[in-house]
RNA sequence: GGCGCAUUCGUCUAGUGGCCCAGGACACCGCCCUCUCAAGGCGGAGAUCGCGGGUUCGAAUCCCGCAUGCGCUACCA
């Protein structure tokens, strides 16, 4: 099987996680089953269009790698991919519905239905559309046509009977009609309501499955009824639990980022949002966690989707971009790491960065970094000599009271340095040690109190690799300069 | 108010009548490794499977009721 997948955003806004998570398992579906991934824009909400949400929507795709067949920017033979210039099609079937009886102009103004409703809420009735004008004379329907008032079209809902679909992971699914009030399908501003416009579209682009989220699940009777009327056989629906805030409220700017594009932001590799959004309502296995996007594309089925709510957890997020970032291959990460320094890192480093020394970093860092935002902060003594020390960050604990040790120590291992036959790592440690010997020193004190000279921080990636790396001119010169500020 | 969907460790989840007094992962705790921090290794704690009734020799798994959460109930999608 083939299937043809959509992907249906409207752009309102910026897409958060839970909505690119819907993309992802269209994606997922269509590429397994060999079918073609659909994106199509619904923009039938002029009021609350926002021109700034279809970049971030197509930069989001693309960011995670999910390319689409048909859609826009690349065309399709179901085109055009957009709702807004798709009119005529929407109109076109509302009016067949209205011919064939199954759907009726209607002039309600907004102001009586929200009377309406106001006064059906306070007798505790469930608010629905009064059919008032279902039943008007086809003279006053013309004259109201004739004095310019725009009608909207609303569906004839039969007042009996019961509506059912099988939900790939839902399962049965059934709706009395009698529940359903004559819905809007299509607006007084000639713009289709969502129910027309899925089904109208779903049905000319030929979808097999429509996979979307379970706020959806209560419309789809009313599409149903839709299909039903129109004659036209419903796809399968496939209706997935919506991603949750840590308070178990849906996921909303409340919650801090919520874009993918912030994540991307903040140092967040597409792999690994990839692999953690793959894992949010699917699962291979009882223990399958890291899965390559190959590996996904194999596996997917719907038969393995879970249905209920999930928390988005950002903790395991950022673990698995750790663990990404650590399987990485040494030059993506060297340009991944160069793009981001030369980014972050202050302006007193020296630029353009050093891509060389970058590449001798990697190996240092690769393992102590979740999120490329934090590198700037770990390496800045490497791209720059202003070490961000006192004489108290110098001393720590260990040379707290025992200055006279700490300037001896810091001129001992200057001499040390300078003395030294080579130049790496494994030499050096092995002169610290001898010199910590010497001195009487704990080997970890005198290399805490080296560990600050050199890259100004008590936490920071090994001190012999770091030393090696810094040059012997500059570590000789950060000792002088430490050996100063405590004096 | 009505209708619908959901309910397994804090979190993501495995589990489709006996293999489960419930497995994996994140987070947490301890130990090991170790120049700091990580990473890694080993181990620990953590779930009366929402609650109450059934069915069955046997239920997290099937049935019924209840509770809670969420969604829809718009000329939003």
């Amino acid at each position: 099987m083939t299937a043809r997948v959509r992907y249906a955003p409207s752009p309102t806004g910026i897409p958060h996680v839970g909505n690119i998570r819907t993309a992802l398992f269209d994606w997922l579906f269509a590429r397994h089953s060999g079918g073609s991934f659909i994106v199509r824009v619904e923009d039938t909400d002029q009021a609350r269009f926002d021109p700034n949400a279809l970049e971030a929507i197509y930069a989001s795709l693309r960011w995670l790698g999910l390319d689409w067949d048909e859609g826009p920017e690349v065309g399709g033979d179901y085109g055009p991919y957009v709702q807004s210039e798709r009119l005529e099609h929407y109109a076109k079937f509302a009016k067949q519905l209205i011919d064939q009886d199954d759907a009726y102009e209607c002039f309600c103004s907004t102001e009586r239905l929200a009377e309406l409703r106001a006064e059906q809420q306070k007798q505790k009735q469930p608010p629905r559309y009064d059919r008032h004008c279902r039943e008007l004379p086809d003279d006053e329907r013309a004259a109201r046509g004739a004095a310019g008032d725009k009608p909207v079209v609303r569906f004839k809902t039969p007042d009996e009977g019961t509506i059912s679909f099988d939900d790939a992971v839902r399962g049965h699914v059934e709706f009395e009609t009698a529940t359903i009030d004559d819905f809007v399908a299509l607006k007084s501003d000639g713009f289709p309501t969502a129910h027309l416009a899925h089904v109208v579209d779903d049905h000319l682009m030929e979808i097999s499955h429509v996979l979307r989220g379970e706020e959806w699940v209560s419309s789809t009777p009313r599409q149903i009824l839709l299909y039903e009327a129109l004659g036209w056989t419903p796809p399968t629906f496939v209706h997935m639990s919506v991603i949750l805030g840590p308070d178990r409220a849906k996921l909303s700017k409340r919650h801090g980022a919520v874009s993918v594009l912030d994540y991307r932001d903040q140092g967040y590799l597409p792999e690994a949002m990839f692999n953690f959004l793959g894992l949010i309502g699917w699962s291979l296995d009882d223990h399958t966690v890291l899965m390559s996007r190959e590996q996904f594309i194999e596996h997917f089925s719907l038969e393995r989707m879970g249905k209920n709510p999930a928390v988005f957890d950002l903790e395991r997020l950022t673990w698995m971009n750790g663990a990404y970032l650590r399987e990485l291959p040494e030059e993506r990460l060297t340009a991944l790491f160069t793009e981001r320094l030369e980014r972050d890192l202050p302006a007193d480093a020296e630029r353009p960065i050093d891509r060389d020394v970058v590449r001798r970093l990697v190996p240092l860092v690769r393992e102590r970094v979740k999120k490329l935002d934090e590198l700037a902060e770990m390496t800045a003594g490497f791209f720059s000599d202003e070490l961000p020390y006192g004489p108290d960050e110098l001393l720590g604990k260990k040379f707290r009271d025992d200055r006279a040790g700490a300037t001896a120590a810091l001129t001992a291992a200057h001499g040390s340095v300078e003395a030294l036959a080579g130049w790496d790592h494994a030499a050096i440690e092995v002169a610290m040690r001898a010199l910590a010997d010497d001195l009487d020193v704990k080997a970890g004190a005198l290399f805490m109190l080296l560990r600050v000279a050199m890259t100004g921080r008590a936490v920071s990636p090994p001190l012999f690799e770091s030393m090696e790396l810094l040059g012997r001119e500059r570590c000789i010169l950060r000792l002088a300069n430490a050996r100063d500020t405590i004096k």
